[in-house]
RNA sequence: GCGCCCGUAGCUCAGUUGGAUAGAGCAACGGUUUUCUAAACCGUUGGCCGGCCGUUCGAAUCGGCCCGGGCGCACCA
């Protein structure tokens, strides 16, 4: 029996039972926070309350009557204990013969427990898309992308984990005046190595890395573009737009994160797909022309003003682009749209979600992410994000300090829409206080106490397994499903963050006052087992997270 | 001015479809090792959940009004 099946057959129990009782309210089932109140808990006693118009202790106890001969079938193995506590409270807690059957699934399941199979059939139709990064080919990858590439990875992983088909798909901002300016930039250095008067464009970008550029077109073009050929501009910002986009590709690689697809602004300009989209929206009526210029009824679905999207010179603007983009995601067959943003972008979120009902797609087809920035510090030392030369500190600069690892971890470990205080010292550090370095530490325990020996846990006795911090550990495996699931819900992957570094605490606390491998064969065999599993555990979360399950540190 | 987000221990944060005594980690202080990795563990101290009012059996959570911090309000992208 599934944990998930578990706790919807004891809802449907305690509905039945309320039924019973003569009043109908949906009932919610959640953890306590306090131990000793059990695994579950629920309030329906009291909800009751008010429409039975009796005391809600009494309520329960009725419940609870009402609900034994259901315990009979199935559910009684499973709940140990039931108990009352005012006002109304029933407290559900869960047999060890559960926790024990618990360990078995994820034996057997291995890395693939927690997929729920029944999710996996209804969902593996569902195709989402999630995109995120996006940055425009203009510079190296800053932090605040390092932290949308953790954070949409990770998403996208957890969504995959869940049975969603997930596509991760780059949208490349490849023309348009940044390009432009790019373009000039590069040839302004070209000539600027080749000693020839250059003029250096206004908002140009000063970084190093087009230097570097420039003298790789010098090695491979000669003085080719020393005069003034036709072409020259078009040449540079191909070149330049092309090369940038391939150090940021590498970049990611680098940092675990690879697209399905890069989709470029260009060819769905090229394509008329935007032409398209516009003549679409005329004739849903969601177009109107006023003082020259197109504009979208976007005040019908909530937004503070309609916005223009062809300017009286017929140039369409950005959002043009963007809702022909969005209409071909749902075209391609998506059916949900998951799209990363900085806080930079929040004021566009209203007509973006008004763009896409004009188009005739449901408002929650589409949901926007917004990733907060980070602020770099080293102890109590904040890193300035940027200096007057242009220059910003980089996501490969923080990786190349801290690791893949403790870099990806540290974006993902708080809510992801809220600002993030990353200390580079702390992700370095391998002290129990940096959460990456404890929980890969408890993985690698793990991996420890199982290379030392050639025991097979064979039918291991899992009944033998009764010590609080074993439970403490079984009810934790236990919870991991519903973790993930959590997280895919709210499109939030810090829960699996948290998740590992629980269960990474309750394994440490273990080891430190238990024995895995003892006299008492039976007992080590079982504890083996335990130990098998919370490995199994720690590693597809930290898989989920792109961390990796180091076996020796 | 209008709109959005945030305000929880000294610090960094969980917890917000209303539930029981508001939780971690760090920092501070004090302990634990002939035993599978002490790179770990245990204990103590620490709170008017920004404020006030309201909704109700019950509010960190919902509503209103303030205060404080961040951000957005283009025929830019």
């Amino acid at each position: 029996m599934s944990n998930i099946s578990l706790e919807t057959s004891l809802i449907q129990a305690l509905e039945s039972a309320a039924a019973s009782l003569g009043g109908n309210v949906p009932v919610i089932l959640e953890p306590p926070r306090i131990q000793t109140h059990g695994d579950f808990a629920t309030n329906v006693a009291m909800q009751l309350a008010k429409v039975l118009h009796r005391p809600p202790m009494e309520i329960a106890q009725s419940l609870v009557k009402a609900l034994e001969p259901q315990l009979k079938n199935g559910l009684a193995s499973a709940i140990e204990k039931i108990e009352i506590k005012p006002p109304g409270f029933i407290n559900f807690f869960l047999s060890q013969s559960l926790l024990h059957r618990t360990l078995q699934e994820v034996l057997t399941a291995r890395e693939n427990f927690g997929r729920n199979s029944m999710a996996q059939k209804i969902r593996e139709n569902t195709k989402v898309q999630v995109e995120f990064v996006s940055a425009n080919p203009t510079g190296p990858l800053s932090v605040a992308h390092g932290r949308q590439a953790a954070v949409g990875d990770s998403l996208a992983n957890i969504l995959n984990f869940c049975g969603y088909g997930v596509t991760r798909e780059y949208y490349v901002n490849d023309e348009g005046n940044q390009i432009e300016v790019l373009g000039n930039t590069l040839l302004a250095r070209y000539l600027e190595i080749l000693g020839l008067p250059f003029e250096f464009p206004e908002n140009g970008y000063k970084g190093g890395y087009m230097k570097a550029l420039a003298q790789e077109a010098v090695q491979t073009e000669g003085r080719r573009w020393a005069e003034g050929l036709p072409g020259r501009k078009e040449w540079f910002m191909e070149k330049a737009g092309g090369a940038i986009l391939e150090i940021i590709r590498k970049e990611l690689e680098d940092f675990g994160v690879s697209f399905d697809v890069w989709y470029s602004q260009r060819c769905l300009r090229e394509s008329g797909t935007q032409d398209d989209a516009m003549e679409f929206l005329k004739q849903r009526g969601y177009l109107y022309l006023q003082e020259g210029a197109w504009w979208l009824k976007s005040t019908a679905f909530g937004d503070d003003k309609d916005r223009v999207v062809v300017r009286s010179d017929g140039r369409p603007t950005y959002i043009a682009a963007d809702i022909a983009y969005h209409r071909e995601k749902f075209r391609r067959g998506f059916t949900k749209i998951v799209n990363l943003w900085g806080p930079d972008h929040h004021g566009y979120i209203p007509r973006m979600v008004a763009a896409v009902q004009a188009l005739g797609y449901p408002r929650d087809a589409l949901k926007i992410v917004m990733v907060q920035l980070c602020t770099l510090k080293r102890g109590n030392e904040i890193i300035p994000m940027s200096t007057r030369e242009g220059e910003f500190i980089t996501l490969r600069q923080v990786m190349e300090e801290v690791g893949k690892d403790a870099a990806r971890y540290f974006f993902v470990m708080r809510r992801t829409d809220s600002h993030l205080d990353f200390d580079l010292e702390l992700a370095k550090k391998a002290a129990p206080e940096n959460p990456v370095f404890y929980i890969q530490y408890a993985h690698a325990r793990i991996a420890g106490i199982r290379a030392k020996l050639n025991v097979q846990a064979m039918r291991p006795n899992f009944s033998l397994l009764s010590q609080p911090e074993e439970l403490q550990m079984l009810r934790r495996l236990r919870e991991f499903p519903s973790a993930v699931e959590a997280c895919a819900e709210q499109f939030e992957p810090h829960g699996v963050a948290r998740y590992l570094l629980e269960l990474a605490t309750d394994f440490h606390k273990f080891y430190d006052v238990h024995r895995v491998v003892t006299e008492d064969v039976e007992l080590t065999r079982a504890r083996l087992g335990l130990i098998d599993a919370v490995q199994i555990v720690l590693a597809a979360g930290l898989k989920l997270l792109g961390v990796s399950a180091p076996v020796k540190m």
